[in-house]
DNA sequence: AACTCGTGGCT
DNA sequence: TAGCCAAGAGT
């Protein structure tokens, strides 16, 4: 007992008349659907439209991105964050195609297997895709659901559980899952939004336990935030013939393979670099999760050649070609 | 189970 | 403006 067939028909009607028109709802295409849930993990639907549509112009088949290199692939992300997606994705490309015959893989098993797909994407691809009735739970069908069935209470497991059986409960008896799917969703992200929901214009708000309780703006409950850690950094901004000196990052995990400014500690010193670092003409702010950098901006001269292999002098011009976190990019506008 | 990973828009 | 948050996955 989730939504009553009717209610389900209405959110149905209603996400046909007001689903937004989104680059990856115009195709039906498993490798379109895929790229498009990877990118739009924790990301808004705003800032990954143009990625998307630059994406696909380079990489249109599963076939083009299995066979193109890694980099490539973490060039046309750097920007979008989380960029071990776009190593699981370039992987996973490969995977599909030597084992799946290029094909996105039915099987939720199989799906599930590959790097970055999780429950809740194998659920939309498969869903939208080849009309699976798999559930789907992110924060949009969370909220929705929690709120229409009085789901109280601070996200834990046990409250994950029950959500998922109620998304679940929903898939197995919809016309169209992936259409309900999505309906969920835009629903969440347009009508039942966190703060201030549209409640007047939700056509669920008549079976909706939170509404008839006016307790919509508290559930679910907001996660109590974690104190932010503030991180002081230096970067030498190294200059040849309108090129800037860049390190490739060989961090195991934090924006790995991603091209960065050198940075420098205290006496000027920088690994792999003998430099003499000028004083701070700027400082940029930047946030990474949970910190927040502030890093100041040292011009620097080169003592010696930077050692061969992790350094590359780059044309801005060619900075696109190039991995690089949005830092890079906000420390060389501050110079201009 | 709690923690990690990026970024930009919004309030 | 400083904090909140977004179509989560992996460990």
């Amino acid at each position: 007992m989730t939504i009553p067939r009717s209610d389900a028909t209405r959110l149905l009607d209603w996400y046909r008349r007001n689903r937004r028109d989104l680059p990856w709802r115009r195709s039906r295409d498993s490798y379109r659907i895929w790229v498009s849930e990877i990118m739009l993990q924790q990301t808004t639907v705003r800032v990954v439209v143009p990625y998307y549509r630059r994406f696909i112009r380079l990489f249109p088949t599963v076939r083009a991105l299995a066979s193109a290199r890694p980099d490539r692939v973490l060039a046309a992300w750097s920007g979008l964050g989380y960029y071990r997606r776009a190593r699981h994705l370039s992987a996973a490309a490969r995977i599909i195609v030597g084992k799946h015959a290029g094909r996105f893989p039915l099987r939720v098993e199989d799906a599930l297997a590959l790097p970055g797909v999780g429950r809740y994407t194998a659920g939309a691809i498969l869903s939208i895709a080849y009309g699976a009735r798999l559930p789907v739970l992110d924060g949009n069908v969370a909220r929705v659901l929690s709120r229409l069935h009085l789901v109280r209470g601070a996200d834990s497991a046990a409250r994950r559980r029950r959500l998922w059986r109620l998304a679940g409960e929903l898939a197995a008896t919809a016309p169209s899952p992936g259409d309900l799917n999505q309906a969920l969703m835009e629903l969440g992200a347009t009508v039942c939004t966190p703060a201030a929901p549209a409640c007047a214009v939700c056509p669920l708000s008549r079976r909706c336990a939170a509404r008839a309780s006016g307790l919509q703006e508290t559930i679910p409950p907001s996660r109590r935030p974690r104190a932010t850690v503030e991180v002081r950094t230096g970067v030498a901004v190294v200059t040849r013939g309108g090129r800037y000196l860049l390190r490739r990052r060989s961090n195991r995990d934090l924006m790995h393979g991603l091209w960065e400014l050198p940075a420098v500690g205290r006496g000027g010193r920088s690994d792999g670099l003998r430099l003499a670092v000028g004083r701070c003409v700027a400082t940029v702010r930047h946030s990474i999760t949970y910190r927040r950098l502030e890093v100041s901006v040292h011009p620097a001269r080169l003592l010696a050649e930077p050692p061969r292999g992790g350094y590359r002098f780059v044309a801005p011009a060619d900075l696109g070609r190039l991995p690089t976190s949005s830092l890079v990019r906000k420390v060389l506008a501050a110079l201009v």
